[in-house]
DNA sequence: AATTTTGTTGCGTTAGCTGCAATTTATATT
DNA sequence: AATATAAATTGCAGCTAACGCAACAAAATT
């Protein structure tokens, strides 16, 4: 490894042509200067400058040290402007890892925003079912998840717990919109949309029918909770959902969403996660600030308790 | 300035994986490196590895650091490179101030046997007028000079004399070709062909001229001093040179140098000098001994001995 | 030749890096 | 959940490399 040093007072010698200049500039003495020079000639065994003379005038060799430090300084300001710009979070990388259940316009509109305003932040995210995304927080491979119903986890941290019931989602012209509550039975003679059975929601529901010995018929089954909620807004049906799901069905009034009087569907939660013990950068961290703001007032809106 | 070895502690414990396996491989304490990639946050100001964990997982910060370490050793390796082909003499340049005098198919045979024996040293020649070349040495615009009748000068050192007399040089034919000495009186009838006023030659015929009071006539005056051998090669007339200049003819007998009596001819010398404290490159030093082995054996062969 | 400027060398001092040992922390095992 | 294990951190004392000062030598300027 060349001495940094060394060559620095080299590089100086030569730019301000004495070596006093340069340990003036240095603010070391001049003897530090010629001897460091000395030693990095020892070091590259072949001369750097041609001695004996009142001006320093660089070899063919010191030459190539010269240019090589020029070279170096370029490359340390670069790294460090890199470094700057993380420090100030004017760059980075997010990874987000997204339970389906909470792709929105809403949720997309307010990731838009915070873009917008770190324009140089490179957010990724990744959909997929729970498990995955509880794998992908624990790897390292997703800085923050949001996830619906997670299974508990040693390694997984919640920083925000939010009660998200699966609630029975009508259309508000439908027979059952003014019910208060609903049971599980009262729903077996109507269509019904529900998502794949990959999806937590429905290993929730089918854990629930088979407690109460109730068991549903799907009309319709898919992975894309828009499609079902658009199937209710149409009039063709109900689902079983999170209120999250239909927020802006709920907003304008198109849809209802009814409590049920299951256990385990009013026990759902949603999860804003991190791996335990991981320090986020400081872009993740305010992104999971926002998003923690984004979830509370989202829930005030649809007049449901944080939980 | 970012140190250098707490960069290389941070890039082997990330390449590693474990500070313990990088304070193996760099032979230090564990506690010393940890200590040093601390240091280097501190420096940086922003994390480089999250910490608190059993494997080394770097953040983006940390990313950047080894990258640019990364980047670092491939830059010294390729200076270090360069420093031994300089050291081995492989690369280099050679700035080579040449008089007129000294060209010739027998000197330009031999640099190019030098660079055929040295591919990548770059030999650059400059010709001008002695005043010329000798200020390029001084100034160090040139490592190495060879000049013809160099006037006195404090800052340059001949590392090698030759007696270089001026003679006059006629065709084997020429009526004058069998005296043993001439006078320059019985030239005054010849027709001869002269270097131009900014030869050091021209000059020194000229003191003798007006030492003598004997004005010659030139026929041809020219700045190429090969014309001047192919106008007494031709038989059109005589000249006045060193016989190096003519060594061809000399050699294969088409032309005569006969000395004459005149004590400024007879006492001039040629010059390979350097700028007195002057350090050689390698490559210009070996160029230097070179050309002195071949100025003395072409001094042999044409039978005058070196001063 | 005298003076000024610059680079080199000797020597005691200082700051940064080091090793060792004890402690704390995270992961794997039971 | 408790224990064991592997890693990383922290305190402290020792060592090496760079340092400043001062005396000296060499080169350029006057």
């Amino acid at each position: 490894m060349i001495s940094d040093i060394r060559l620095r007072y080299l590089f100086e010698s030569a730019r301000l042509e004495t070596m006093r200049a340069a340990s003036d500039k240095l603010d070391v003495a001049t003897s530090s200067v010629s001897r460091q020079i000395a030693e990095l000639e020892k070091d590259l065994g072949i001369a750097l400058i041609e001695k004996g003379r009142r001006r320093i005038k660089l070899t063919e060799a010191g030459e190539a040290a010269y240019l090589y430090y020029r070279d170096k300084l370029a490359q340390e300001e670069a790294f460090l402007s890199k470094i700057d710009e993380l420090k100030n979070m004017r760059t980075g990388n997010i990874y987000l890892a997204l339970g389906s259940a909470f792709i929105s316009p809403q949720f997309s509109e307010m990731l838009q925003d915070f873009m917008e305003k770190h324009p140089h932040i490179n957010i990724h995210i990744i959909t997929d079912t729970t498990a995955s995304l509880m794998q992908k927080i624990t790897d390292d491979e997703a800085h923050i998840g949001l996830v619906f119903a997670m299974p508990h986890d040693p390694k997984i941290r919640a920083k925000l717990t939010l009660k998200q019931p699966l609630k029975v989602i009508v259309n508000s012209k439908h027979k059952l919109s003014s019910r208060k509550t609903i049971k599980l039975s009262d729903l077996l003679d109507e269509k019904i949309g529900l998502p794949e059975n990959e999806f937590r929601i429905r290993q929730v529901i089918r854990s629930a029918e088979q407690e109460e010995g109730v068991f549903l018929n799907a009309s319709m089954t898919t992975n894309s909770l828009d499609l079902l909620s658009d199937f209710v807004v149409s009039g063709r049906g109900i689902s079983i959902l999170p209120e999250l799901v239909v927020q802006r069905g709920l907003m304008n009034g198109e849809l209802k969403a009814i409590p049920t009087n299951n256990k385990q569907f009013n026990s759902t939660e949603s999860y804003l996660i991190t791996r335990i013990g991981r320090q986020l950068p400081i872009a993740a961290h305010h992104l999971s600030m926002r998003i923690e703001s984004y979830l509370k007032n989202t829930m005030k809106a649809l007049g449901t308790q944080p939980g």
